[in-house]
RNA sequence: GCGAGUGUGGCGGAAUUGGCAGACGCGCUAGAUUUAGGAUCUAGUGUCCAUGACGUGGGAGUUCGAGUCUCCCCACUCGCACCA
């Protein structure tokens, strides 16, 4: 073996022997148990980032480690390749987006084979090829058929100037960002997916997601925001007609004292007396030409006008006068709002402004409302007063309550209520999904037929970044003829949201070449569901969700059989650094600063706080100069020990460093005791010196296999790791051991593997003398009679506080230990002349003497 | 604003889940080795008025015992439907 770690030369030669031997390829058929492990896939923006270099690398752990435990293991790699960055640089670089793409992908695949990370790159795709988005254009049609893909109307950003959509990233303080132009709200027929028929199971099934953070479900749940509502019947004081409701805060009912219509409502122009003719008139033009956007905006100025009309609050009887309200919609609802204004701050700015009366229905905890006091209505929750037989009940009880109180009366039903919104997937883009769809003057909308897809991007485009649509310019592409009647048609120019190949890429990768589907139906259920997902929190709630939802979608259509996508589920933190700026030259790289100054100019550097990596800010690592320096092990190790995967990790130089320390170390550990260790057959001795590093080697065996599988501790893993090594170098007695030495070293470079592989084999193979592969074989065992030990050490404490220390056997009893803990100098001088009150004693662990 | 998190030495982070706060690593100090530097090895390293006291963002509480449980407050981070 060579007596110094030359990363680099080791690290080629692992990975182009794994790719000969094809270490990685999965394979359906096994005899073993799958394992499915996935990590969000990369966008193809042009290099990696240390966000990638962490996920992958966490990711690679777990991949390396179950193919270790003899799972046969399924991890892929792929491209999320459409996306707004492709269409920006072709305008502002006038480079192609597919090229600009393909090249990206190449230029970071290289990147990643390079980190060594064990993909199975056979199954490699991108979603911006027709083999990939043909399949989502059909499922499009599936959906189409089942009416769970819709138009509406609905609005966008749009930039006059520009003549063209901007997305939300595009909006700077309500302007463009190319030319800064005020952005207006502008309405446009755009497709929707009915998101919200799948709802009630998207929120049942959050409850067996037991793979899942908490805190990622209770974001979901709350996103979906299920909520019992009420459409409650209001009669007229002078007739039977009732005007309809609908609320979801029926627990303030007792404090509805007026009621609001839209302008628009039927009947405004009846309840309008003779009194309020000319005034309710003059109102009703003055809305007409109030935008309806703005009409619902917190800020714009509420306004109304009386009808002249009263009608009855159903529960108590209470004379409520009708208004008309701009702030009230007709198509939203039933076009009637009770007004509540102590509990909904519209209605309280509403009531102050034309002097209506006020109940105040719920006591928030510690504090007394005043109607007259009051400067902002209550809307959050509390106790219910004036509210008669549901007086002191919680208001979210009262809800309910109160709704079967409704309902008993026959007054009112209960309605259920999502927060979740139909998902928009119309994009005014070129580089994504083209919609299959044509338009016809005679059939209206027409679905491409399944035999004419895929409708392929044209490639023949001019980005000017202005003017709408790159594709609805294209006529070669628009202009098409009816399928249906075979008139002249023309071509839908949106294209999807990019979150729609990102809600089935997983079902893809066990099947990346079949031509007959998306999927093929035998091989995602021999892989699927992923076992472990792993990405950003960032993707908590919008890609998780729709990717449930197409799940859920494409089980319904029968090309799938499950229900959930992701059994597991880890959430990784960001990578922050340190930001650095100079009073001149703005914020600097890392490699702009040398010695606490600009290399630029020299002035003092000063230090900025530590956020997440970004290009603006320039905080960034390359991960390519990192590789060069110390190599993929250390970059790997690094961003695995620095922190635990869901917390945010600090890049840290010199830790790199300290990494890179600990390899040499190990490869010291080995090289230094490589004559020693050459016969694997001797079985490690049996004296104390022996039994004592045999017990922290089955002990690190047992760490770090329950840190990986049950919590993702790595870097506590790795932590143990190095003990381990510590205790190695510490051994006195090497050269009287050598069988329980050869079992510490293999140990170690077992244990290693996962994290750092190529290191681990090199050692595997040319010191240890083994043929087999470290990466395809055998994670090791503990023995669990190494790990006894024959004496405790015991921890003693005076009223709390640690007073001594005693060692006694394992085994002692607890009279036992207790006279041994009473007797110990220094607790002894401690409890002298008091009274012992009480003994605790925790077998194994500790004893307390609680004295007065 | 709404929803979800995080907060422990000079720094990144540990803590068998209510039982020795600071594992491991970085940094720093001293010594060894070396022509020197680097590398390596050994020892030390929470604070202070130091046989002890104090100490896990701040304040209160429960307990024999609280970083861990409860309540209130503060600071920061992520998401909010067209960034991915």
């Amino acid at each position: 073996m060579q007596e110094r770690y030359n990363a680099s030369l080791i690290e080629q030669k692992w990975q182009g022997i794994w790719e000969q031997e094809q270490s990685f390829k999965a394979t359906e058929g096994s005899q073993r148990e799958k394992y499915y492990l996935l990590e969000m896939f990369p966008y193809p923006s042009g290099r990696i980032h240390m966000g990638h270099v962490r996920n992958y690398s966490i990711g690679d752990v777990v991949a390396r480690f179950k193919a270790m435990q003899g799972f046969n293991v399924l991890h892929p790699m792929g491209w999320d390749a459409f996306g707004m960055p492709a269409e920006n640089a072709a305008i502002q670089h006038g480079t192609h987006p597919a090229k600009w793409t393909s090249e990206n992908i190449e230029n970071m695949r290289m990147q990643l084979k390079r980190m060594g990370f064990s993909y199975d790159w056979d199954r490699e795709f991108a979603t911006c090829h027709a083999d990939y988005y043909r399949w989502e254009q059909l499922i499009f049609l599936k959906m189409l058929e089942r009416g769970l893909a819709y138009k509406k109307q609905s609005t966008v950003n749009w930039c006059p100037d520009c003549q063209t959509v901007l997305a939300n990233e595009q909006v700077e303080d309500n302007c463009c960002w190319r030319c800064d132009q005020e952005v207006v709200p502008k309405e446009l027929e755009q497709w929707f997916f009915r998101i919200t028929e799948y709802a009630e199971e998207l929120l049942e099934f959050t409850d067996r997601l037991s793979g899942w953070p908490e805190s990622v479900l209770t974001m979901q749940r709350n996103w979906i925001g299920k909520s019992i509502g009420c459409e409650i019947d209001f009669r007229l004081e002078s007739s039977d007609v009732v005007i309809k409701v609908f609320t979801t805060r029926q627990d303030t009912l007792f404090g509805a004292t007026f009621m609001s219509l839209a302008p628009e409502h039927p009947l405004v122009a009846p309840l309008t007396t003779a009194a309020q003719q000319a005034e309710v008139a003059a109102f009703l033009k003055k809305v007409q030409n109030q935008d309806k956007i703005k009409r619902t905006s917190d800020e714009y100025e509420k306004e109304g006008v009386f009808t002249g009309s009263y009608c009855l609050n159903p529960v108590n009887g209470n004379r409520m006068p009708i208004y008309i309200a701009n702030f009230v919609l007709m198509d939203y609802g039933t076009g009637a709002v009770m007004a509540v204004p102590t509990h909904d701050q519209r209605d309280f700015d509403f009531a102050r402004k034309y002097k209506l009366p006020m109940t105040v229905v719920i006591q928030p905890e510690g504090e007394l409302l005043e109607p007259a006091a009051m400067t902002e209505a209550w809307t959050g929750s509390g106790r219910m007063i004036n509210s008669e037989e549901f007086d002191g009940q919680e208001n979210e009880t009262a809800k309910i309550t109160i709704a079967d109180a409704l309902e008993a009366k026959k007054c009112g039903k209960k309605t259920v209520n999502y927060r979740l919104r139909d998902w928009g997937v119309s994009r005014q883009r070129y580089w994504g999904t083209p919609i299959p769809v044509i338009y016809c003057d005679a059939c209206g909308v027409v679905p491409v037929p399944e035999a004419q897809l895929p409708v392929v991007l044209p490639t023949d485009i001019v980005f000017t970044g202005e003017g709408g649509s790159p594709l609805a310019q294209v006529d070669s592409f628009t202009q098409t003829s009816c399928p249906t009647c075979n008139g002249p048609a023309r071509r839908e120019t949106d294209t999807f949201d990019t979150f729609v190949e990102s809600s089935w890429y997983f079902a893809r990768y066990t099947c990346p070449d079949d031509v007959n589907g998306p999927v093929d139906k035998k091989k995602a259920e021999s892989w699927l569901p992923v076992d472990q997902y792993i990405g950003g929190i960032e993707h908590a709630v919008m890609h998780l969700l729709y990717a449930r939802f197409f799940t859920k979608v494409l089980r319904d259509l029968g090309l799938m059989d499950i229900d959930e996508p992701f059994t597991n589920l880890l959430t990784q933190g960001m990578v922050c650094m340190e930001t650095s700026s100079c009073p001149t030259h703005g914020w600097l790289y890392p490699e702009e600063v040398d010695a606490g100054k600009c290399t630029q100019c020299g002035a003092d550097v000063k230090l900025g706080r530590t956020e997440k990596m970004s290009k603006s800010k320039k905080n960034v690592v390359d991960p390519d100069h990192l590789i060069k320096q110390y190599g993929c092990d250390t970059a790997r190790l690094f961003s695995l020990f620095a922190a635990p995967p869901e917390k945010d990790l600090e890049w840290n130089e010199q830790g790199v460093e300290g990494c890179s320390r600990f390899l040499n170390r190990v490869w010291r550990a080995v090289y230094d005791n490589h004559a020693l260790i050459q016969d694997p057959s001797v079985k490690p001795e049996v004296t104390d010196e022996g039994r004592n590093l045999r017990r922290i080697v089955h002990r690190t065996i047992k760490k770090v296999t329950t840190d990986i599988d049950d919590s993702f501790h790595f870097n506590t893993a790795i932590a143990a790791i190095m003990e381990l090594v510590n205790a190695i170098y510490a051994f006195e007695r090497k050269t009287e051991h050598p069988g329980v030495m050869r079992e510490a070293l293999e140990t170690v470079v077992s244990l290693l593997t996962p994290f750092v592989p190529h290191i681990a084999e090199e050692l595997w193979s040319t010191a240890l003398g083994h043929e087999d592969r470290l990466s395809t074989g055998c994670w090791p065992r503990w023995d669990e009679a190494a790990l006894v030990e024959a004496q405790k050490l015991i921890v003693v404490q005076v009223n709390g506080k640690v007073r001594g220390k005693v060692t006694v056997p394992a085994d002692i009893s607890e009279d036992d230990l207790k006279q041994a803990a009473l007797h110990d100098d220094n607790v002894a001088r401690f409890i002298d002349g008091m009274t012992v009150r009480k003994v605790i004693v925790i077998p194994g662990r500790l004893v307390n003497v609680v004295v007065a």
